[in-house]
DNA sequence: GGGGCCCGTGAAAGCGGTTTCTCGATTATG
DNA sequence: CATAATCGAGAAACCGCTTTCACGGGCCCC
């Protein structure tokens, strides 16, 4: 005992009763106090009763890791995401974690910082001390991502819809999303839109751009403007003096972020939204409607998100067979910051 | 080897390699595999080189869950937050992960749901598995705060300033900043203003009302009233109608949320922010500068929180003695939604 | 040339649980 | 009354890794 010192790191040494004293204290042997703890003691009641005295005594709960280790799963799952000050990605976790907790899972949460190539590795690392990994948005490249999830399973993949990928998956019809937003600009009147674009590197910003290539194939007899601008308001707002330049009647904003640093960079300008100016968002974050003028935008399910991610990667940990992959189509919410443009 | 089926649960039985495995493969013992792997190998650079390339063809990476049983710490700490889909909250989370990140520590999120009766017990199961845990605004009693501080040491807490409780703690002077927000408005001349509280449990709810009498004693001539309102968005806008209500020039939001939700509703109503009835927030969430009005608020460093917080637990894992404790001053944020009363 | 010292490596004892097997003591059965 | 079946509980193996301790071999020095 009195041997191994200066080891006093953790749980370990710091007090925390081991099954070993209980099982003393109580005159049994660890099996039968690991037998109590878990339900599965079937002997004299008094035997119990004398176990779970001497561990309320000792202030006894089982040590987690040993736990663990000696079961081979964890109860945690882990959750990489690119970003985590996007307040989507954040409703994704939010509910992700509130509904594993029911099943007894706790989230270990990983931001990859947008990286593309930290993220296989970050990934594998998070993957090795949970039971699965939920793989949000991810950045990495096709490849890696065929690869990471076969090598990290159970893995449930979020927004990167690939057939290629064995994981269940979910995602977002960010290419149909778009294009209802822009037609409904076209319906209200709108023939020069103006689109800015997400991060380079971002999947849902060229799915973003397949829409509106879909859109202009259809419609012939409207023009459309790209402008590299980025995912948060701040890069909204620098925007605005762009969008203007463009002379564009309706723009259409990467996400409800840059939509929203958009129209203030817009109003510091002097130009009203909708008057002036339609934008569009997409995301449907909880501000987008309390802002004002209160935002159009795609309504994307980020708590259904989460809900389901789980509901899926509760089959895999239960090898279960998970249901089936969804491509969620985007609401479109129409609100006060679309209009027809002046005559 | 064939007789435990049926238990390939995790990282276990499902292909990993173990440390055994790379040893029998690399004519090596385990302990020799262990130094090569945590760089302690002091003997010939051909073994090494040998077990190296074991591992290396074996893929093999040391499990978390042993080395962390054996090592006595997990390189992670928990996070208890009351509710994850709180962008303030969010805040915290997201800078302590990036900044705990790069000592190599991971965040486990757990959400109380704002019960102060499960904090207690959720807290003591996340620390169970975790070096260390955050106390983020907790909701629990004082007398389980001071219990808990000790019980579950290392822990920061975030929010619950209090001279019983032992563990580092950082917190906000909501008192001072909600009366800097009340003089604000009474030296922009508004002799009549509305409160609209936050959640009724809650100690920073309690702190802006201590803070609103220090503000009613020193200035006599102010009516203020006080509205129960909550903590969301939807609050806020339910609010709205009850606010017009009280005739009172300006309103007080508990924070941002429910500034912005208000605002909404006003807006609604026909009623203009700043021109009809000026507007507060607390917190200066990301949105308040966005949103139109731009919000006139108490800023609150959330991301520092989350830097300062690691720090401290840093520390504190390190068997350091932690930085003092810090009381952060909310910074007035001026901006549009605060003007004199009409005439 | 023999004894003492390093040096490199392995054996084994943990870390704190769970679970299979086994065994002695009852109880049921012929 | 002998023996089989049952039941309660413990011994020990195991989960996979770390680390102390011990051991054998080569080197140095007297």
């Amino acid at each position: 005992m009195a041997v191994r010192e200066g080891r006093t790191t953790v749980a370990s040494r710091s007090g925390a009763a081991t099954i070993a004293e209980v099982a003393q204290r109580a005159g049994v042997s660890p099996a039968t106090v690991s037998r109590v703890m878990n339900g599965r003691f079937v002997g004299e009641p008094q035997v119990a009763e004398r176990v779970r005295q001497a561990a309320a005594e000792l202030d006894y709960s089982p040590n987690h890791l040993a736990r663990s280790l000696a079961l081979g799963e964890t109860k945690a799952i882990a959750f990489l995401v690119p970003d985590l000050s996007n307040p989507a990605f954040q409703a994704v976790l939010s509910s992700l974690s509130k509904t594993a907790a029911k099943d007894g899972y706790r989230v270990l949460v990983v931001d990859s910082g947008e990286s593309p190539t930290e993220e296989p590795l970050l990934a594998a690392e998070a993957r090795r001390r949970c039971d699965a990994i939920v793989l949000c948005a991810p950045r990495m490249s096709e490849d890696d991502l065929v690869v990471a999830a076969d090598a990290l399973r159970p893995v449930v993949v979020i927004n990167r819809q690939t057939s290629r990928v064995s994981a269940p998956t979910l995602s977002i019809d960010y290419r149909s999303g778009v294009e209802s937003l822009a037609r409904h600009l076209y319906d209200l009147g709108h023939r020069h839109l103006v689109f800015l674009e997400g991060p380079e590197g971002s999947v849902s910003n060229r799915a973003r751009l397949l829409g509106l290539e879909d859109f202009e194939r259809s419609t012939p007899d409207v023009r459309l403007d790209r402008l590299p601008v980025g995912a948060g308001s701040e890069d909204g707002l620098l925007a605005a003096g762009d969008v203007i330049a463009t002379g564009a009647t309706a723009a259409l904003a990467f996400n409800d972020l840059v939509a929203v640093g958009l129209i203030g960079g817009l109003v510091e300008r002097g130009v009203r939204v909708p008057e002036d100016l339609s934008v569009t968002g997409f995301d449907d974050i909880p501000f987008a409607r309390y802002i004002s003028p209160p935002l159009t935008t795609a309504s994307v399910p980020h708590e259904e998100l989460g809900v389901q991610a789980w509901s899926r990667m509760r089959s895999l940990v239960r090898h279960e067979t998970p249901e089936h992959n969804v491509l969620f189509q985007p609401r479109l919410e129409l609100r006060k910051s679309t209009a027809a443009p002046r005559a």
